[in-house]
DNA sequence: TTAAAGATGTTATAATATAACAAACTGTAT
DNA sequence: ATACAGTTTGTTATATTATAACATCTTTAA
């Protein structure tokens, strides 16, 4: 059971992604709609089969790629980042807001957050420089021990 | 058919990780070698159900939990890295010289960079510190287009 | 209004990875 | 040498993750 003060957040958060998907001419379809709610109403990472199981107690005849290809408008338009090392999915914490962005991940508790870092990118931009290398999707995930859990 | 002088190259790679490992007390036997010498035979990336194709003409009777144990085994002594936004395996290009490394992706010709920086290194620790968080795993992976597919 | 593009439905299968237990091997203390 | 503990490998089975291919329905723009 979600509390008020969470269900609030997830309005906030769906009626700015309406927003957005209006601003920049993206179809937010009533599945797609739906594939993001039941990912904001996971604490953190979702896997797509999870997911999946749910949206088959509204939709029975939900497949795989009935989840897939919703995952991938998100995930292509930023409002869901896939965590390549866990093969799981979470919502973005700042649709459109930035660019790159990074995890850290708490092999402990499973918390994940979503940091955005200026420092981060300017070294990433740098070192493809260097290289001559066009840089296009970043991942970077840091697994650890997060502050709750270093003892 | 490799060249005289890629097989001098990975003999030397073999005598070095062969060093290593007696040095670190790791068991380099005769399957892990096999599977890191299928991997050194191939230019770039590696599947593993490809290996394990490539293992089987020798060993017919291997399973995916062969090469999936070996691959482990290479993986957690740094021999080898997975591209987890890929799911395929590289062998590492200076094992044991340092901790993280970074890659940059080409997305026309495959071709995988290996990259190590101090920047990056520091501003990982730098933003882990601010966040109180202790990283043990980091995964950095850049794809993009290299300099030789820049026109 | 109609053709083209896009989204969804549906079936099937590909690709990636691990669990669980048995057997063989390796090192070591006695 | 021997027995035992720990590690590695063999083996069967299955779990997990993801996509191909084609049909149908919807939306959009000419």
């Amino acid at each position: 059971m979600k509390s008020v003060e969470e269900n609030k957040n997830t309005n906030i958060y769906m009626k700015n992604i309406e927003k957005l998907c209006k601003s920049n001419n993206l179809k937010l379809t009533a599945l797609r709609k739906q594939v993001l709610e039941l990912i904001l109403s996971k604490k953190g990472l979702v896997k797509a089969y999870d997911l999946l199981d749910d949206l088959k107690k509204i939709q029975p005849n939900a497949k795989p790629p009935t989840i897939y290809r919703s995952l991938d408008f998100l995930e292509e338009n930023g409002f869901i980042h896939k965590l390549q090392s866990l093969n799981a999915f979470i919502k973005c914490a700042h649709p459109k807001e930035h660019d790159n962005c990074y995890f850290l991940i708490c092999k402990k508790c499973d918390n994940i957050e979503e940091v955005w870092s200026s420092k981060i990118d300017k070294v990433v931009s740098n070192t493809s420089m260097e290289k001559n290398f066009s840089p296009k999707n970043v991942t970077i995930e840091i697994s650890g021990i997060c502050h709750n859990c270093i003892s």
